[in-house]
DNA sequence: TAGATTGTTAATCGATTAACAATC
DNA sequence: TAGATTGTTAATCGATTAACAATC
């Protein structure tokens, strides 16, 4: 605990969305326990670094038993704080926004939406997926009056890092921002890009390398 | 060239877009040239692995001068292969696939978006964006008679497998995956993911450790 | 108990950073 | 030419893989 805990790397962090998500499909099959080895093949990872994830936190395993996927699976969400009853809001109403309401997923992980915000008169006030959009102009006065730890942007990226400074004045603790910019803030918020173009590039290059290298 | 190239490692090629982003800037604000110690304090990064990165493909820079923007600018765009006139299609037109048909982020990469599909049939022969959507059963023929080199599925996750691989079989190159699940295939063909969920989830991890740690 | 498999240490590999000679 | 800055080699750091003793 405190800054003198080992930290566990960010590749490691990332990794475990992917380990829930398997562990997942394994309590939907059924499947009571696994091995390293077993899930290495799954995943087309090595066991060895299966085993190296898992005892940042401790090692949740049994010698010559493997891992108990039911006790896996939830030590993992606790960790990525899918327990945690987080409250999130959306800032854009628009396809990207109303796509990322409708989704199930987000409340899968734990996230409770709150509310939308959009500039646009003519929806404000609508509901989407039973989530009631608000004036933008409101952003301030919902945080204050209601705890939002994190703030979705969907909106065009000229207006992200003002929304984004507002947010984070206003006292949100992180920010998953889909614009194609990068939010600066010195405040201590945790922030995650989403950079679909940025993967729509790898891919293209991706392509390319089919085509000229093989 | 060739298998024998020395292969760029995955995690430069994903460094490649945030520098063309950010060179993109540079350009609209007319900046002529930038050392690889100016770029790396704006992007918070080492000039040793902008020039490392920059050298994985020959150096686009002069000793005591630095690098012409425009020029590294239009040269990592084609590494990345945004003048390559790569064609794409978007399978399912909800509010994703309209997201992504609306923004016009995906063809300023160079990527011309020939048609939707969806299952839906109230919504087929509409338009978004001036894109029309087609019956999902017409996939085959229509990448028979048009270069379909992506295809960008946003649809939900069930129905992901069978589609990637219809449209693997049909030809298509590369696959833009925004489904919560992980395609399987033994055919050559370039897959990048977009998992937003594993973004939510990273970033509430990173809420918790805010709250814990410091 | 014997077999299996973890937790963990040690070895390897690769990526990042530092340093500096080449050169514009 | 002198100063600046690259291209590139060498040093460091960190992450992955291998190995194996501990133990269920």
């Amino acid at each position: 605990m405190g800054i003198y805990e080992k930290q566990v790397p960010d590749v490691v962090i990332k990794r475990l969305p992917r380990y829930y998500r398997y562990l997942s499909e394994l309590l939907k099959m059924d499947i009571k326990r696994i091995s390293s080895g077993a899930l290495s093949q799954k995943m087309n990872v090595t066991a060895s670094q299966i085993r190296q994830d898992f005892n940042y936190f401790g090692g949740f395993g049994q010698q010559g038993y493997g891992y108990n996927v039911e006790y896996l699976h939830s030590t993992i969400g606790e960790i990525l704080g899918v327990k945690n009853g987080n409250t999130a809001i959306i800032i854009g109403a628009g396809n990207l926004g109303r796509a990322l309401a409708n989704h199930d997923s987000i409340g899968k992980r734990g996230f409770t939406i709150l509310a939308m915000f959009d500039n646009n008169p003519s929806i404000i006030g609508e509901e989407v997926n039973s989530t009631k959009i608000y004036d933008v102009e409101e952003l301030e006065s919902f945080i204050s009056e209601n705890r939002v730890d994190v703030a979705i942007i969907a909106i065009p990226k000229n207006h992200v890092q003002e929304v984004a400074t507002r947010v984070i004045n206003a006292g949100v603790k992180g920010i998953l921002n889909f614009a194609y910019t990068e939010i600066k803030t010195d405040k201590k918020v945790a922030i995650e890009n989403v950079h679909i173009t940025d993967s729509l590039m790898t891919l293209s290059y991706k392509l390319n390398l089919e085509r000229t290298e093989y």
